[in-house]
DNA sequence: TTGTAAGCGTTATCAA
DNA sequence: TTGATAACGCTTACAA
């Protein structure tokens, strides 16, 4: 390491070690709940509950207040035209009065329409840093088509699945990218409409919407071949996640594509970590490779982090690549490279997809899938190799 | 900036420059949607809907089926204990064969029993680090109680109250921060159970679970002041985020309790670019501070960035504290000393303090309030200042 | 234009 | 232990 290079928090100091002396903390793990875990409890006054037990008003309640009949009420509050325009402005402001809101029990029972849409993910999907850019626009898509949404976490197919086929829903989106899953076919066994958010591969008969991996790591693939890199690394995740896959043979149709490029590949986790880890031992090595392409942004700033922290200069001396451009990738200090998934437009053709599966006889039209071309973000950690071999 | 340190990626060189010439990428902003934005449409068969329109069976199917009336299919699979075993086999029996899944909506109208609570949170509130990490165990307390979870992102009071006051959820938990929100008392005039969720103050009659914002900020000044430092610089969030100004509150607290220690605050947003920006400021100025306390980690993550970047020890000539524990302040390169929220904790009390409202006659019980400690993480980026004044 | 009647699928009450 | 009956709140069809 040059002198001045970052100091690696890691190696120990007199002066850090007289910190922990004061503060008694052990270097790893840190010193979670120090303080103990007393919860203070305050007692106040609630809401006044009126004492009478005030029932909450019905069409009926709205229909007595203003003199005319239940489905009067129904029907003027709904906007059907053929209520005057006096019915209907007496029923709105009884309404009004009584503070009266339709219930959605009694409209779902009868019209058998919940709008409402179930989003399934993994159940720690939204830790992840890019989960939510999905999830929020899918939520976001479905509020603007009027439709609300309910979070289902998979954890065991059977959970998942009496949630939505108890018609509490009217369709589902499957953003869960765990392989093995049966949910997608005990859905299409169930008559369920969904739609598969975020998987490459149409899997049989499934209405999906994805990006294409596959092609956007063609794209960073030929960028950096491209710029002469003839040393190049993969670091993936492991093999049983689809995505991690399609990306590697996205890498690998271009780099394997007849140049002269020799390729490493190393298989780990998808977190920061593992992106240490793999550019120690990549840049460790005698013979060093001029790029390394990461599966996923998180990984890619993990050797961001290590080459600099090693001086290596990025990109002068090794390009480094990410996927899925999360927000941290577009931070100043790491300015990474990457791939985007334009998770707005993946969110509203999924919702679209899913709710034209929704209208009174469907059974003729063809369902269709659509696959999202995957961006290149060019920012500041590609260059050509220092001395093209 | 010493040789070898960490090179700004802002600083442009001769080859970045020509790599730029290739790719025709702009520095600033990156060139998203570069390669167009040509979706690939397939045509897919989908899951065969039988032609006979098979209806969706109901419990009357399952009767006829199992030869008994339609009320003892209800008792039977709701595991009522009056229905003989033979009978409840039965029906079970049957209602396998037919898929039979009890309906939601018929249910939901005879109970008026939703067992769905609504989160309530800002309309990004989920892309932010920290959020997720409150809304995730909220739905894994949630369904653990056995109930579901409907997202509702606070777009407009009237939206978010016509969505929780039609009886399509038994309560609401409110985690959006917006100062001015109207929801919270709504919520109290329709009588709608609900919880206020990591926000201090328990405003006026409403059961909140929060941490301790101020007590935590107060813990971290604390040490900061009891390593030694006297010249503490505060970056904070805008005056309207309430808990921004909570933090505030507990550090002055602290560090204007007669010690002779000098602060210095700075105002501005919450992401990192806030905190990149108030190092430069602070740490170009001739006097530099020997602390920075931020209001949460994103900044600290940014004034580590900057710091680093100059050349300055971190924690040897500068101690920078963060606010949250986002699982980036854990990664090895930032191992920030931060304050941490017991979010899991937090998540189950507010459950538990929802579901209370939830019995039968609840009037009568006091509802309560909870406050978390909030916790000192100590990890690397604290010390004792180099010259003790 | 509005009222009457029926029914969505479930659970609760009562009587047998 | 089980069956008949009613009711939840709403929308729709039909009649007035």
């Amino acid at each position: 390491m040059k002198a001045g290079a970052v100091k690696p928090p890691a190696k120990p100091c007199p002066r850090r070690d007289w910190t922990r002396l004061i503060i008694g903390a052990p270097r790893v793990p840190p010193p979670l709940r120090l303080l103990g875990r007393r919860a203070t409890v305050i007692r106040i006054r609630m809401h006044a509950k009126g004492p009478p037990m005030t029932r909450v008003p019905t069409s009926k309640d709205v229909a007595k207040a203003a003199g005319v009949s239940q489905p009067t009420v129904s029907r003027a509050l709904a906007g059907h035209p053929q209520v005057s325009a006096a019915t209907r402005e007496r029923v709105r402001k009884a309404a009004l009065e009584l503070g009266y809101v339709p219930q959605e029990s009694g409209r779902v029972l009868r019209s058998r329409r919940t709008r409402r849409i179930a989003v399934v993910c993994g159940p720690d999907d939204l830790l992840s840093p890019f989960r939510p850019q999905l999830v929020v626009p899918l939520h976001q898509a479905l509020a603007a088509a009027g439709y609300r949404t309910t979070l289902i976490a998979e954890s065991g197919d059977a959970a998942v699945l009496s949630q939505v086929t108890d018609g509490s829903v009217d369709g589902v989106l499957v953003t869960a990218a765990r392989a093995g899953s049966a949910v997608p076919g005990q859905l299409a066994a169930h008559g369920v409409p969904h739609v598969l958010v975020d998987r490459l591969v149409p899997e049989a008969g499934h209405p999906t919407c994805a990006a294409d991996n596959r092609q956007g790591a063609a794209e960073i693939a030929t960028l950096v071949a491209g710029l002469g890199h003839r040393e190049v690394a993969l670091v993936l995740g492991p093999r049983r996640l689809r995505t991690s896959l399609d990306r590697e043979a996205g890498f690998r149709s271009v780099l394997a594509a007849g140049r002269a490029v020799r390729t490493r590949v190393l298989r780990g986790g998808v977190d920061h970590a593992a992106g240490v880890a793999a550019a120690r031992s990549l840049l460790g090595a005698a013979h060093r490779p001029t790029a390394i392409l990461c599966a996923n942004d998180t990984i890619a700033l993990g050797v961001l982090h290590e080459a600099r922290l090693r001086g290596v200069d990025v990109p002068g001396e090794l390009t480094v690549t990410g996927f899925d451009d999360i927000p941290m990738a577009g931070w100043e200090p790491y300015a990474l490279t990457t791939v985007r998934h334009d998770t707005g437009r993946m969110a509203a053709e999924a919702v679209r997809l899913l709710l034209s599966q929704l209208g009174p006889d469907v059974d003729g039209a063809a369902p269709e899938s659509v696959v999202l071309r995957a961006d290149l973000v060019l920012r500041q950690t590609h260059a050509p190799p220092p001395s093209p071999s």
